[in-house]
DNA sequence: GTGAAAGCGCTAACAA
DNA sequence: TTGTTAGCGCTTTCAC
């Protein structure tokens, strides 16, 4: 049973000290006792240290958003993901975070749910609450992005957008390691497990991928589009299997995860039967069942470039990052014949879990 | 190549309209536009379209750090999360969003990676930005968590503190269930591998365990602190074997698939020559070698609850959700001899990917 | 170097 | 029903 010392049950929420009660009880004016808080070299050491002692001694905080009203600046700085449960973001995030930190800003993460809708009204919702927004895979279309644009500073993560400061990974020359490693490897044909249709990175990779089979002479066939979630990864790999294909590359990892679990299910053999790629290289990729040949990229560098971009007012920056193949168990010379599934379309062809 | 309307190269950022524009221009007072449009029945219905009509035209949108002074309210709502990298947190987010929204509030993120200084600058600074927040598996120290929740109201997740409103998960519910399951396997002896210090669910779990494993006549150890990430689950496992227990109890999943993956690595057969069990059952816990047993709690359930309580203002509110225990593959019953190291202490005793 | 005073954009009495 | 006005807590000229 919780104990407290007032009668609600609530450490008491005391009033807030302000800036007036420092200055009264300094004995100077509000201005001063402003200037000695945020321009200290701007008064005399003697009233400096006298205020300050004060303003520790009343725990005087400053509110966030009255100082923001006349300077018009919260140093708060947004990151808006389309998904929080990709892990794909961690480093992103990671990045970000340290970077804001230490140019004397917090970072706020929003989460929209891969909806653009929710994204877009995050972004008007807190946009007028920070100093810049990052906004990562966005899904907004090009109205819309400008709109909120037209608000306050903007970089965008892996999306590309006129007039817009951007950091993106490497997706065509990540398309093309894809490719080469899979044409050494003798397979004839690939196919690509498509993501959401308003994610621009879908289309880069599908694109990529296209331009770099075509020219390596394999058949390329792209399927989907499919929720980049693990779960859609089961009908992706049925849609995969039924093309023929003898290798599946999917829009990222968590639809490969999910691929691999239904292959599994089916008892088709992963990289045996057919060979699996994914993309970014996310938590849980390593110690999948086999482990993921997946294109990694710089979450972390990416989130630290998208701080740099916001504050350094680079409206025009375009920042393209390397992303390089990691070459895991899930690929593997092509099969002599290609997969197909068992003749029981909803039923396991071997145990679920062997 | 961007292009863009003006020499910036950047959507124009154009000056934001204010309720005084919209007021001239509709010809009415600033303050009929401010009910308007947030008392939409305390103005006459022609005025009220007229006005609207005049804010649509102008894409006025409110200035929420304008609003938020002299209503003192932002609509805002932060949850701090101890470690956004760690997946559990995913269905909280999810959920504590969703009833934010459903609320008509805004959710925003922080991350404290771990550590308690962190923790106590985000709230700080952040603090004074929303109208509550929720502190999830905070390792602040009482005096700290007192002097944030002075301000704000405060709701606390998998922690308690006196005064403060919690929703925590049944860990000892959950403990439980793994010492019973344990035991009906035969295990002689457990070792619990324990998480950070500062974090109350290490306390409550380890205790659990204790406890219950005194009742059903099991020896218990308890071994670490070990950081709870999936890396530092090596040093864990090594430590954990060299206790000679049957079954190992990680803090977390995070730092059970860490376990797993470094007994793999010795070639240590999971769940043949010793036990691996978990808790949270988070994203990968499934999909890791061999799949997991570990506790679930229903954490998206769990973010709803934290949002209902802190707009409540339940100040008093104590809300324990339930655990299940899932078992996997990685529990078995207890080998006939304890396990033990190869003697190669540094080297793998099997090839890393059988 | 310090103080007085005018806002920042909005809300909420209070008047009319 | 609508307009006038006084702040919310702070920053920032502008005098002194």
């Amino acid at each position: 049973m919780p104990h407290s010392v007032d009668s609600s049950g609530a450490p008491s929420r005391t009033e807030a000290v302000t800036l007036h009660d420092v200055a009264r009880e300094a004995g100077v004016a509000v201005s001063t006792v402003s200037r000695a808080l945020s321009n200290p070299d701007r008064v005399s050491s003697r009233t400096r240290e006298h205020v300050q002692a004060v303003a520790r001694r009343l725990d005087y905080r400053p509110n966030r958003i009255a100082q923001a009203l006349p300077s018009g600046r919260t140093r708060m700085l947004a990151l808006l993901v389309s998904d929080i449960t990709n892990p794909h973001n961690f480093g992103l995030i990671r990045g970000a975070e340290a970077q804001a930190r230490a140019a004397g800003y917090t970072l706020v993460l929003g989460d929209s749910q891969g909806s653009a809708e929710l994204e877009s009204d995050h972004a008007d919702r807190i946009g007028s609450a920070v100093d810049g927004l990052v906004l990562a895979s966005s899904r907004l279309p090009e109205d819309a992005l400008r709109a909120v644009g037209g608000r306050r500073p903007v970089v965008l993560y892996n999306r590309e957008a006129d007039g817009f400061a951007s950091v993106v990974t490497d997706s065509d020359d990540g398309s093309r390691q894809i490719v080469e490693h899979l044409a050494a490897l003798g397979h004839p044909s690939i196919a690509y497990l498509g993501g959401p249709p308003d994610a621009w990175s879908d289309a880069e990779r599908g694109q990529a991928l296209e331009r770099h089979s075509a020219a390596a002479g394999i058949a390329f066939t792209r399927l989907g589009p499919f929720s980049p979630t693990v779960d859609h990864g089961e009908a992706a790999a049925d849609v995969g299997i039924a093309s023929g294909a003898t290798a599946l590359i999917a829009f990222n990892d968590l639809l490969a995860i999910g691929v691999l679990r239904r292959l599994e299910h089916l008892g088709i053999a992963v990289p045996a039967d057919v060979s699996v790629v994914g993309y970014d290289d996310i938590f849980g990729s390593d110690f999948c069942h086999p482990p993921l040949t997946t294109v990694t990229s710089p979450s972390e560098q990416a989130g630290r470039a998208l701080i740099d971009v916001l504050l350094g007012s680079r409206h025009d920056a375009r920042v393209v990052l390397p992303t390089s193949l990691r070459v895991r168990d899930s690929t593997a010379p092509a099969p002599a014949h290609p997969p197909s599934r068992s003749h029981r379309p909803d039923g396991p062809a071997a145990s679920r879990r062997p």
